[in-house]
DNA sequence: GATCATAGTCGTCTGCCTGACGATAAGCAC
DNA sequence: GTGCTTATCGTCAGGCAGACGACTATGATC
């Protein structure tokens, strides 16, 4: 690709991920640990360099692959394979973002259903779901007592973005159900709202809404009692993408 | 700034704007006309070459007094001042979008009140504001009966994701006063609401919902008679920026 | 000045949606 | 069965939006 160094000032751009699921009534978050510097051993979102010859789309579904296994989906189409909803975030260019030299990061918001465990190479200590209290309150304590230092680079605020971004959209689309499995139950997704939003949802007024939003969930005629109590309906995924009128959230 | 050009890709990093306004009852965004290849001679977004040492909100803001001499505010403000709302919009990145190099452009969104005229180094051939109708619609005709060529590279694509998010953001925002100057009445904003939607909207709802929102509105004590008819209070913005309930956008 | 056209502002009424919450249903553990 | 859990259906009051009537205050026109 022939360019003119003296006509444009070089940038390397890279894509970011805020990988979500809820998992235990809590929203998580993909963290890897830094190998090398700069912010060598503390934690970070996943993310690699776009390569010359892909859309910025391709390099984060292509992370996303890397890091999780997960087939990213187009975010027009429904959710009905097993792959995560992946759209654009937002994009960070502050000249010192990165101390190496000038990096631009096109940051992309990735929910996913509860998986089993990250892979990062195989190593099990280099790649965790943490929850997003614990990746962005500074100075606390993380898993095992340790120590928890904020996010290396401006990871910190991608992922407040990243979260704040999960929060609203649910709201006013049918997003939520990218965090549950193919068939869910109400209560399911209800705890989803609950852990996203960290609030407690009246159930029948929340199956009310649901189930009377034409085309939110189809109905698919099993039931499931993994949950314990009365067996409840399970759903998948209705054509609707839009909530409308949204659901409330409810003030604090 | 050391880097080593076998590590990364290098990119071309440039910011793109749509700025919108209304005039005339119409929502209006600026073009340029290119007066190099490619594309030459067709018209397309303002936009540059993010500079090394600049933050990407400052070369958005650049570019914009530059094009149009508004000062940019910050988003989180206010809108106090004369100038327009600027923010992110969204990145593209596909590897054939500019046929010269590998560019990413990262899209900015500015609303302004309706201004004099675009000022592009003096020539007055060289921008315009035009309907986003006309500007986006393909094969019609445009001013003065010139047939309209679809703007270059993929910034139709870029205009039609600005205008959309102006669209809905004004929903729930206060973002439509930034289409307005610092007073203007009730009237001039819902024939804002009008023309970014364009849908009309029933004046005495709208006149109860934007008084009755507390913190949307703040009257000036003056009045006004510029639009014929009966005088009409001035309002300034207030210091809310959502708009709890939203305004609903009437269905087609 | 009377009349008309134009815009702004205040009210009313009805229907829909939400929040609060009671009541019932259907599983499991003991 | 008893108790516990979760799911699901119903009821009721309040808030808000859409539809629209009524009145007000200016400039334009006769």
């Amino acid at each position: 690709m022939p360019y003119d160094p003296s006509a444009f000032p070089p940038f390397a751009v890279t894509v970011d991920l805020v990988v979500l699921t809820v998992r235990r009534d809590a929203l998580c978050a993909l963290a890897v640990r830094r190998g090398e510097p700069p912010f060598q051993g503390r934690w970070a979102l996943p993310g690699g360099f776009v390569r010359p010859d892909e859309d910025l789309a391709q390099a984060a579904a292509r992370e996303l692959v890397e890091e999780t296994g997960l087939c990213a989906h187009d975010p027009d189409a429904p959710a009905q394979d097993n792959g995560a909803h992946l759209e654009q975030l937002a994009t960070y260019g502050d000249p010192k973002r990165d101390p190496r030299m000038r990096v631009v990061s096109v940051a992309h918001l990735a929910l996913a259903p509860d998986l089993p465990a990250p892979r990062a190479g195989g190593d099990a200590n280099s790649a965790r779901w943490a929850p997003v209290e614990e990746l962005l309150q500074r100075g606390g304590y993380g898993r095992d007592g340790e120590q928890a230092a904020p996010l290396a680079f401006d990871h910190a605020q991608i992922l407040a973005d990243g979260v704040e971004r999960a929060r609203s959209k649910i709201e006013y689309s049918s997003l939520a159900t990218a965090f549950c499995p193919t068939e869910f139950t109400v209560g399911e997704l209800r705890r989803v709202y609950e852990a996203v939003w960290g609030v407690a949802l009246d159930p029948r007024n929340f199956h009310r809404k649901v189930t009377g939003t034409p085309g939110f969930l189809v109905p698919t005629g099993g039931t499931t009692t993994r949950q314990g109590g009365r067996p409840a309906q399970l759903f998948r995924a209705g054509g609707a993408t839009l909530l409308n009128p949204p659901m409330l959230r409810p003030e604090v």
